[in-house]
DNA sequence: CTACCATTCTTACGTCGTAAGGTGACCATA
DNA sequence: TATGGTCACCTTACGACGTAAGAATGGTAG
């Protein structure tokens, strides 16, 4: 008669599916054992039956998420490698927009999930079928950085959606941030006047991502031979 | 007579330099409260007294950094643009390179402090001052992610110094990894194979850092204009 | 019914950040 | 000299965290 409430056995891949939606909801601060466990109608310890510690749980929410990015390569390699290596960044990068915390979280774990491996090894080889030497694949990897896996090293506003820096910019008094920062100022007020749509913030992610990615694949066609 | 031991007041400026020589030291984890306060013959409460929490001991520390990085910016402005911030980024990277730290706390901070952007201000600058529009600085900006702070994104051994890639190749079985992951194995050959030294590892993440910085360089050299 | 085993829970420990308030040294004023 | 105030540091305590140790539950096989 009591509330029977969710009564489905955990296991690993339950558990691991709630602690990336509970990333996702709260943050990947709010992804405490004890959280989670409530989250699960559970008691903290039922969790370290199905994992050893949190380290394994957010190894395995990194392995589920990577794994995720890396099921998005169907399409056959008959296209040029610019393309093909373009449509599959930018594909994982609907992933990371999807879990804005992966990246932070990835950064911060010292032992990278196998299936990282496996995915790099696909570039590699579409780098080498096209021509790059090893050596040059090998500094493409590295100048890619972490665009494979959909997502760019910024510094302004790496966690707000609008960027936080026209709130200071309101906040402060114009004048004065226009005298310690001429430059930035000036660019900004360039950036904003001639947006298509200054109400989506003056810097579109999406477009600074593939600026970026092509301006390394452009680089790296010029090198390749 | 009892031992006097240190009784030089606290300050701020004591109190953050702790924290950076604690996290050299130690390791950013081992940045608590207790153990700086502990390393300062002091209790814990009373860094409270210069600090209002430790996020304002973790923004401190970072904006130390930073200026460190931000000072480094001496000569005048008349070689090219591009050697010119060549030589900045590398100098920052210097600078990240004692601090290895650094770069991943900096990328779990919510708010930017304030000197980074009169950094960034000065590099905007640079690039306008060598005909740059500001939509193109700005894509520039972005592109180089967090070049200018001497540091890249990179995924494959963020903390251990040679690389765990190769342990982790000694201790599994080289041939079934040679089956799983034909293309990395192959190009890790080829480069440990023409490698001029080989003892340091076979990722040289100055020779890494230089490539990308320069293709990024050269590649917004052909768009300038 | 009983013995077993997989799964979940209870209790407790040490560490963390930090709120609340106490203690002593120093110093100006009366 | 006595008084009160402010600065700098300390004591105690609380709740949240990860997790070690072992007890309870409940289903299944003999």
């Amino acid at each position: 008669m009591a509330a029977k409430a969710s009564r489905k056995p955990l296991s690993r891949e339950r558990v691991l599916a709630a602690a990336i939606a509970l990333a996702d909801a709260q943050g990947i601060q709010a992804l405490t054992m004890r959280r989670l466990a409530s989250d699960l109608n559970v008691e903290a310890m039922s969790l370290y039956y199905h994992l050893p510690d949190k380290e394994a749980l957010l190894d395995g929410v990194v392995e589920t998420v990577i794994a995720e990015v890396g099921r998005l390569d169907p399409n056959g390699g008959d296209e040029d490698w610019r393309t093909r290596l373009r449509q599959q960044f930018l594909a994982a990068r609907q992933v990371m927009v999807r879990h804005p915390w992966v990246p932070g979280l990835l950064g911060s774990r010292r032992t990278i999930p196998a299936s990282v491996y496996g995915y790099y090894d696909g570039i590699v080889g579409t780098l080498v079928g096209a021509g790059f030497s090893y050596h040059l694949a090998h500094r493409a990897l590295h100048a890619f950085g972490s665009m494979p896996l959909g997502f760019a090293q910024e510094i302004f506003s790496p966690e707000s959606a609008g960027g936080s820096m026209e709130v200071d910019a309101a906040e402060a008094d114009l004048a004065v941030m226009a005298a310690a920062l001429p430059h930035l100022t000036a660019m900004v007020a360039a950036e904003v006047h001639d947006s298509t749509d200054p109400a989506l913030g003056w810097c579109d992610s999406q477009i600074e991502f593939e600026f970026t990615l092509d301006l390394l694949l452009n680089g790296l066609e010029r090198l390749r031979g």
